[in-house]
DNA sequence: TTAATGCGGTGCATTTTTTGCATCGCAGAA
DNA sequence: TTCTGCGATGCAAAAAATGCACCGCATTAA
């Protein structure tokens, strides 16, 4: 959209914090860059960036004005998919936040049947934590995110939520795996797998731990699960898990035994989907989402909210 | 903002219906508006406009359009006046659409005390019923909404609401005038003065009549109460009102008596403060949306819904 | 202290885009 | 039928955006 290049432009300058690699980044001069910025400043009859002696930084009114350019490009982006669809193209881009528990197994099986449908569609899926997948929301960056956290800031919009319960889980042939609850405490003779510190789930676990005072033998952390399921092959450790990461049918977690913690030890947490609230998204990342809230129902009927 | 010309352009000429009558009124050549269009046709890949003899039409595409670009002039309008405050000069611009029974008498109280505190600020102010209101919502013609009408359609959002019962109001010196409370058919040996069809009173009068079969002799069908309250001097008749249109001191109000109809009559109504859902207010017309819904709240404390 | 580097801003010639005029083809109205 | 008013188009003039060379300034490195 050629209306919208100096926004564009804009955008790409509070990005880059200078006038200059901004222009590199565009493929224009540095002049021609300066120039429209200071147009615009003109125009709005207030300066939209603190110059610094290494650069730009947008100042308040910059910042707001951003803002408005982010919801303004994406705004025009649905309209635009919302048009080529009035032409039968079925065409869009999908842009994600995901965690960790649900990047690796779920989401892709989630994003296959959605391109059965509607192969014209591209995803773009960012895995990120819960703060990170917040900002992108915020920014824009993403349309829907997926997040294991328990609360969230007010100008995001969950749009369904289930619970799930931590479980743990070890190789099959590992003695505990013929139980049918866990307790913290059964756990202190074994080598732990802990998820980091940035991920909803730890923060479940250290309330257990907190509680019970439990040192549990943490001997690696590891912000992947997939890196801690595939450990769990070689050594007779303990890891934790969600229920939505073990739902795939092939793969690493098909060979591992999962078994829930004892709630007294460790509350179960909440997995959202989420957008920016008052956005409208664009048709493909609507129904994509709609898809996800779906499937969450049919998988954890009980445990929707 | 100049970046916003062409939208502003795609606009008008949607309202017009014809390029040359919207170069006209937008002081250029029909060419180089003409051009502007196929331009942005031709990035979009897909027409906006259908080309009638006569003139051009919206096509399905182009509504989407033209409601993208609605929503993106008033929120830079409300991003500019935010950084206007920045500055702390604290002007903006609201717009209003009121009925007639708010209109004139409380609505130009409520505008005067706002601009005491902010005398920047400027109004604009539509007599419109509830269908021309919502209308204005939707196309961002007016930024809030007085509506006496029961039920609103889903795109609006409700702020606030009290409920109003329908009172007869006649010549202090009228032989009904020292009634607590009147039946309709009270009123069947008076000249009756009547809403028009179209106000959201006359349905709630409408249920009364159907019901009890009474036959009222209306004499003047209006859409102005101030008219029909300044005949009222004239004649013996009487009149409809709400509380809320009485709430001034001086006026021809004060000089006539308002009697409740016995709520078996007439059902009361419901006045709402309504805005476009989903949309983020300019912080003036923000601020005096507030204004509005404190002051129904203080005026008819047991009323608010 | 000095030289060097990297930043945003500016004057001027050049290129690109937009505009206006004259004009076309077309479809209803008279 | 002619006539009128509509949107579209070729072409030249006007306006805007761009790139180049260069300025002043602040920080950094020598």
């Amino acid at each position: 959209m050629r209306y919208l290049t100096t926004l564009k432009y804009i955008d790409v300058v509070a990005k880059e914090g200078s006038i200059r690699k901004a222009a590199d980044r565009l493929a224009i001069t540095s002049t021609a860059l300066n120039r429209r910025i200071l147009a615009i400043e003109d125009e709005i009859g207030h300066p939209l960036f603190e110059r610094t002696p290494s650069g730009v930084r947008l100042n308040t009114a910059g910042e707001l004005f951003v803002q408005h350019i982010r919801s303004q490009m994406s705004d025009i982006n649905r309209v635009l998919s919302q048009i080529s669809d009035l032409s039968g193209i079925r065409r869009g881009h999908v842009s994600i936040s995901s965690g960790a528990q649900t990047i690796s197994v779920f989401l892709p099986k989630e994003i296959a049947e959605y391109r059965k449908k509607y192969p014209g569609v591209t995803f773009e899926v960012l895995r990120q934590n819960s703060q990170a997948a917040v900002e992108s929301l915020i920014n824009h960056d993403t349309d829907t995110a997926i997040i294991f956290d328990s609360i969230l800031p007010s100008d995001i919009q969950i749009v369904a939520t289930v619970t799930q319960i931590v479980q743990i889980i070890m190789a099959p042939n590992h003695p505990l795996a013929n139980e049918t609850s866990l307790r913290l405490q059964d756990c202190l003779a074994w080598p732990i797998l802990m998820p980091r510190e940035n991920e909803g789930m730890r923060t479940l676990l250290n309330v257990g731990q907190v509680q019970k005072a439990t040192p549990l033998q943490t001997i690696i952390e590891a912000d992947s699960f997939d890196m801690m399921a595939n450990y769990l092959i070689h050594e007779n450790a303990l890891g934790f898990q969600i229920p939505i990461s073990m739902s795939g049918q092939g793969g690493i977690y098909s060979h591992l035994k999962a078994i829930p913690i004892d709630q007294r030890d460790c509350p179960s947490g909440l997995l959202h989907i989420a957008q920016l609230k008052g956005r409208v998204l664009p048709v493909a990342a609507a129904k994509f989402q709609d898809q996800l809230v779906q499937r969450l129902n049919n998988m954890f009927p009980e445990d929707t909210r």
